[in-house]
DNA sequence: CTGAAAGCGCTAACAA
DNA sequence: TTGTTAGCGCTTTCAG
C-alpha cells in the first residue's frame, strides 16, 4: 500500500509549486504566512502524510536503526527493547528488528545489508558464535555508527554499554563461597563472547582470592539449544564429585539447572545453591526463590540508544568515549540460602 | 550513513548505461550473457548493494512490515516475535517493532504514520484500552493489509489468528472445578479486549454447567500498572470470602498472584489454587509449579505473518477468510494440585 | 541486446 | 515570497 495524496497534490489544489508546499509544511520562514496556512490546512483535512523513503532518498539519511539481537526471548533483550524503543520513539526514529538466533552467518548477512543505507546506525549485542569480527569492522569503517550493549565486541572501537560483568561474576562466585561453597561449577555460554570472559575472569578471581584451586572442569560451556544444555547440566550434577554450587551466567540455564536437579533428587540450596544472572520476573516465586545478579536492562537499552541517537545527530561525534559500564546487582534469595527451610 | 557505490558507479566503469546494470542485476533475460557477468562481478567486486529506497520508491513497496505489540517483556510476545521475524527473513521483508505500552494515544499516532507508505502491511496485537477502532479501519481503508493477532480487533474484517479463547476459559475453569474449588475468581486486564470477554464468556460458562452461581465482584480487573495489579490481587484474596481459585488470564498476573498469597500467608495450591494463561518458562520451576493453559506463541506469530506475506504477494488476496484459531492446551501442574504436597 | 528518458515523492539550491 | 530545476538511486517503458 502506498499513499496517494502527495505533496504534488497539495500543490495543485492550491495552485503553488511543490517547492512551497514542501517549504510551508516544514515551516520555513521565507514563505508567506498566508500560504503557509492554506497550506497546512489543506494537508491536515486531506491527510496528507509525507512519504518517509523519498525524503530519506534526497536526504540520504532514513531515520531509523537497526537492532540485532541474539533472540528475545530473554528477559534482558526484553526489557533493553523497550528501553530502545522508547527513546526511539522520542527521536523520532524507527527501529527494524533482527533476530539472528545466535547464528554467525545470520548476523553476517544481517550486517551486509545495512550498507545499503536502509539504517542510520545499528545497535548490536553479538552472537556467542561471533568470534570473527570483519564483518562488523567492515560495516563500522564503511561509516555506520554502532554501539553495542552487553554482548559486545571488543575489538571495535565503538561505545559499548555494558554492566559490570568481571565483577558480577566475582560477586557471583564470592557470595557462593560464603554460603559454603567449596565447589563452584560455571555454566557458560561461549568461549568467546567477552561478557562470558569477563564473568569466568571474575570467577577465577574470587576463587583465587579464596584460595580454591581453580579446576577447568568446572567450567561448563553450555549449548544454546535447550535439550543438549539440559544434558550437559545433568551429566555435571551427576558426577560423583558435583559442585555444590553454580553459576549460571545466563538466564536460560536456570530452569534447566532447576529441572536437573529435582530429576536428579538434589534440593537446592541444600545440596547445590544456584546463582544466575538473570532479569527473571519469576525469580522470587521460583522453587526455591532465586538469586541473581541482575542487569538493569531497560536502562542499558536506553543508554544504548542514547548515545547512538546523539551521534546520528551531531556529525562527528566521537563514538569511541562513550562507553558504559553500569553496575549489576545482587539479590540475595532461597537458592542459595545456608540452611533449608 | 549511505551508500557510495550505487548503479551508477557501476554504469561508469562498465561503460553501459545504467538500465543495463540495472536488468543484468535483476538478471534479466533480455541483456547479454557477457555483459551480465561483467556486471554481476563488478557489483560483487564493489561490494554494490542496491539502495532499497530507491527501488522501493519507483515500486511503490517497502518490503518491509510494521509489528505493533503492547509489550515485549511477556512470554507470548516474546516467542511471537521469533515467528513473525523467522517468517520475515525468510521472505525477505523487514521488521519495524512499535511498542504501544498499552496505550491507545500511541497506538494511534503510530497507525497513522503507517499511510505514509513505510510500510506494505502490519501485524498488530491490540492495546487493552483500544475500545474504538476508527483509526485501525481508516488505515485499513486506505488499502492497507493488516493481520491481528491474539488481541485482535472483532470489528475490522480481516484475518485475525487467535487461540480459542472461549475454550480456554472454560477448561481453566473447568479444571479448578474438578479440583474442588468453589470460588473462582478471575483475573482480567480490560473490558474492551476480546480476548479477554471470551475468556471470561468461557469461565461464565463453565460455571453455569456447573450450577455455580456467577458473581460479578469475582472479576477482578487489573491494572497494567504492576503494584495497582498487585493491591488488587492482595484486596481479593484479603477479602474474608475469598476465592479459592484464581484464573490469571494474564501472565504477567502470575508474579503478583503468588506474593500477594505469600504475604498473607495463604498457600497455593491448599488455600487457594492458581492457573494461569502463561507461556513462562519457568511455569515447572515455580513454588509450587504452576499449571498453565499455554497458548502456540510461534505459531502464532508464525501464521499471522505468513498470511500476511500471502497477501503482500498475491493481488487482492482476500484477507478476510483467512482467520485461524489455534487450540491453546492446559498443563496441569502443582499449583492445581488437590493435595498439598 | 542496449540505452535514453521519464518518474517514484520529496528537498534544496538558485532564480525570479 | 515563490517557482524552477536538478537531483537522491533505482525501475521501466519504449526506441534503437
Amino acid at each position: 500500500m502506498y499513499n496517494n495524496i502527495t505533496i504534488k497534490t497539495l500543490a495543485k489544489e492550491l495552485n503553488v509549486s511543490i517547492a512551497t508546499v514542501s517549504k510551508a509544511l516544514k515551516d520555513r520562514h521565507d514563505i508567506g504566512v498566508a500560504t503557509k496556512q492554506r497550506v497546512v490546512e489543506l494537508a491536515h483535512k486531506l491527510n496528507y502524510i509525507p512519504n518517509p523513503y523519498a525524503g530519506g532518498l534526497r536526504k540520504r539519511k532514513s531515520k531509523t536503526i537497526a537492532l540485532v539481537l541474539p533472540e528475545v526471548a530473554d528477559s534482558f533483550f526484553s526489557l533493553a527493547i523497550n528501553g530502545i524503543e522508547a527513546t526511539a520513539q522520542e527521536k523520532e526514529y524507527h527501529v527494524l528488528i533482527y533476530l539472528t538466533h545466535e547464528s554467525f552467518t545470520k548476523e553476517q548477512a544481517i550486517l551486509k545489508d545495512f550498507q545499503s543505507g536502509r539504517v542510520d546506525g545499528v545497535l548490536m549485542s553479538i552472537t556467542s558464535e561471533t568470534s570473527t569480527h570483519n564483518h562488523i569492522q567492515e560495516l563500522y569503517d564503511s561509516g555506520m555508527p554502532i554501539v553495542f550493549f552487553d554482548r559486545v565486541c571488543e575489538s571495535i572501537d565503538t561505545a559499548k554499554i555494558t554492566t559490570d560483568d568481571f565483577e558480577g561474576g566475582y560477586k557471583a562466585t564470592q557470595h557462593l563461597i560464603d554460603c559454603g561453597c567449596k565447589k563452584i561449577a560455571l555454566l557458560s555460554i561461549s568461549t568467546s563472547l567477552s561478557i562470558s570472559n569477563k564473568r569466568m575472569e571474575g570467577y577465577k578471581k574470587a576463587l583465587d582470592d579464596n584460595h580454591i584451586k581453580f579446576s577447568p572442569s568446572d567450567i561448563v560451556q553450555c549449548s544454546n539449544d535447550a535439550e543438549k544444555s539440559y544434558n550437559s547440566i545433568k551429566k555435571l550434577l551427576s558426577h560423583r564429585s558435583r559442585p555444590d554450587g553454580i553459576i549460571a551466567t545466563v538466564e536460560k540455564f536456570t530452569t534447566n539447572t532447576y529441572l536437573a536437579c529435582k530429576e536428579l533428587g538434589l534440593f537446592i540450596p541444600g545440596d547445590v545453591k544456584v546463582i544466575s544472572f538473570s532479569n527473571l520476573p519469576t525469580a522470587p516465586i521460583l522453587n526455591p526463590s532465586l538469586t541473581t545478579i541482575t542487569q538493569p536492562a531497560f536502562e542499558m537499552g536506553k543508554a544504548a540508544s542514547t548515545v547512538l541517537f546523539k551521534a546520528l545527530n551531531k556529525s562527528s561525534f566521537n563514538l569511541k568515549q562513550e562507553s558504559i559500564v553500569i553496575p549489576s546487582v545482587l539479590t540475595v534469595r532461597g537458592s542459595t540460602a545456608t540452611q533449608t527451610k
